[in-house]
DNA sequence: CTGAAAGCGCTTACAG
DNA sequence: CTGAAAGCGCTTACAG
């Protein structure tokens, strides 16, 4: 197979320098900001430059300075269907992408991002290309486990996202927990409620277990009556938050007054499926989400929830990042940004007016 | 500004072939499966790429090979806050992205995914930098007038999406025209409609022109009765279409039978404004959109509208801009994907029945 | 089949 | 302030 190469005889920094009547050197110089040339010979290497509409190649930039000024993304991808679906599933990968972005920009640096196969057991080598084509690594949850991140990140810079810490890569994630314990806390100690249940996500995501885990502190703390084991293992989708509601029913199972759920996905579920079932939310039964999606306070009623700072997850990841790539010490193996409760009205508290009125209705999940 | 270099001595080729026992041609042979080594030769570099965790730097390989095996994808951020609105009206963009990732994953390239700011008008720095980068150019719609395409084009290859044809660049679009014209046709023809409006996209863009045109031709045509004018212009955006129905009601002005929305957005809130003011679709006005968004299969009802193939639409730019990479000669200036009718609801027809219920309501553009 | 060596396009001490 | 030269880590004719 052998692929064409393209000839182009593209223009150096010697074309550059012989316009300009400079050495390379200079060229360079001014080029870069180095030393402090002449102004005449700066503003000859400019012209030149412009004229010549030169521009530094990046793979010799990079070769000189072992420096690529690019970080690589990574993020699992599929599963869902292109168009079912992936609008509001996608969106919170995405919304953090998109915080990275300009904050590379920001530095200088730019990203290349790439998706892994949703069940692609070859991640590695994804991440081996990537690396050799990056200063730095950001993991998305689930690419790789904590032991193969520890050992990748021997040999480049990494930051995991909503994952767990594997020193030396440093992890950022939102403060799940303390974000429950103040959702579980309102429901039960606000609002009095005596009986409630958590809906999981993933049963093995850091995210769902630092939430189940908030979850438990306070509705012990406070006494109430726990909903919880099998039944209520949903998976961060709005249909398998529907289906543990409407299985429940099926079988002729008790709700509890309020369902705190792992994610609003899950509670968009919940609630459509307790509406179908005639339970009226928040009279009936309290629904409570996580995360502060956009559609969040569209809902009818709009969603008590606990907001994640999404893309400052990303802003931040990449921050840290480039401190690595630096060669900063790092001292924290964990960067934690809070998680601010969010209260509207699917808790049972009177929301306030909502400002402009919901023009459409999102797609479903295929259940 | 001094920002500290990375220290670490990482491997070379040389501290494998040391280790192999051979020469770095003859790793860098097996490496890239050159030439025929001695099965001997190749076990012991295998073994010991494998012992040393070796992976060749890019930087190191793109200057020797003139060849980066990177794209940079560039288009508009911004506008809208991140949370408003974000969810629908990025969708288009992102899909495409997404088409275009497997598609450079699968030639060994990777994808530089970059944002110019919405009203920045330094988007050539931007594009320097990231040509300097890669070995190719995607822009999405708006980033740079055609003049610029076409001489920035002439020092590296580059695809347009849904732009103007600016050779050398290569334009990759859907048939926006027929497209249009189908669903024109379907209106007039098919439900006999007499009266019928073009609510506009941007005025300026590419799609939004041929869509006109395809509207203009199939209207003129059929000697229906058009609503035209500044009246109804708007910014496929949800709350721009909401706006022309809203301001013409207030201005006591007339409906036409149907309207045919430049895109699905559009008509979300041209269905919305009309539901609000009593109005029944497609019982009082027949309303169609474009692009087939997932959102579109669950209004109520179903819209009808012109299925864009979004995602080829990205596999598509990366194929063609391959080939031009590989420095194969490009005969066409222009790729042009068929769009195809999706009849559905809102036009008039009886919908099929729609599988999954609707889950949730939409985030509503602020207006 | 394999190795020595040149070269890709930059940056950066090192002299001058 | 400026230039000659070495070196970044690879690939690839060119000999052998």
């Amino acid at each position: 197979m052998t692929d064409a190469r393209r000839p182009s005889a593209s223009l150096t920094i010697y074309d550059v320098a012989r316009r300009a009547g400079v050495s390379i050197a200079s060229v360079s110089r001014v080029l870069n900001q180095q030393g402090s040339p002449r102004p005449e010979t700066r503003a000859r290497v400019l012209r030149a430059v412009r004229e010549l509409g030169f521009v530094p190649d990046g793979a010799a930039r990079a070769l000189s300075n072992r420096l690529k000024e690019v970080v690589s993304v990574v993020f699992r991808r599929g599963g869902e269907a292109v168009f079912e679906g992936e609008g509001q599933s996608l969106l919170f990968t995405d919304v953090i992408n998109r915080g990275i972005e300009p904050a590379a920009q920001h530095r200088g640096y730019d990203v290349l991002m790439s998706s892994v196969e949703l069940h692609a057991q070859h991640a590695a080598e994804r991440l081996s290309a990537l690396a050799a084509k990056s200063d730095g690594l950001i993991l998305h949850d689930r690419i790789l486990p904590a032991a193969g991140v520890a050992k990748l990140a021997k040999r480049i810079p990494i930051v995991t996202l909503a994952g767990t810490p594997a020193p030396p890569a440093v992890n950022v994630r939102s403060d799940n927990e303390a974000g429950m314990r103040a959702i579980v806390r309102h429901l039960l100690l606000d609002h009095g409620y005596r009986s409630i249940a958590y809906l999981s996500g993933h049963a093995d995501s850091p995210d769902n277990l630092a939430r189940v885990r908030g979850f438990e502190i306070e509705a012990d703390a406070a006494g109430a009556e726990i909903f919880a084991g099998p039944a209520w293992e949903g998976n961060y989708s709005a249909a398998g938050g529907a289906k543990v509601v409407t299985s429940l029913l099926a079988a002729g199972g008790k709700l509890p007054r309020a369902i705190a759920c792992a994610n609003d996905q899950a509670a968009l579920g919940v609630i459509y499926a307790l509406a179908e079932r005639g339970f009226e939310v928040p009279r009936d039964v309290a629904v409570t989400g996580f995360d502060d999606i956009p559609v969040a306070r569209h809902l009818q009623p709009p969603l008590t929830t606990g907001r994640q700072p999404i893309w400052e997850l990303g802003t931040t990841a990449f921050d840290v990042l480039y401190s690595m790539i630096s060669g900063e010490p790092q001292t924290e193996p964990e960067v934690v940004l809070p998680v601010e409760l969010v209260v509207r009205g699917s808790c049972g508290c009177v929301p306030e007016p909502v400002s402009p009125p919901v023009l459409a209705r999102a797609d479903g999940e295929a259940r």
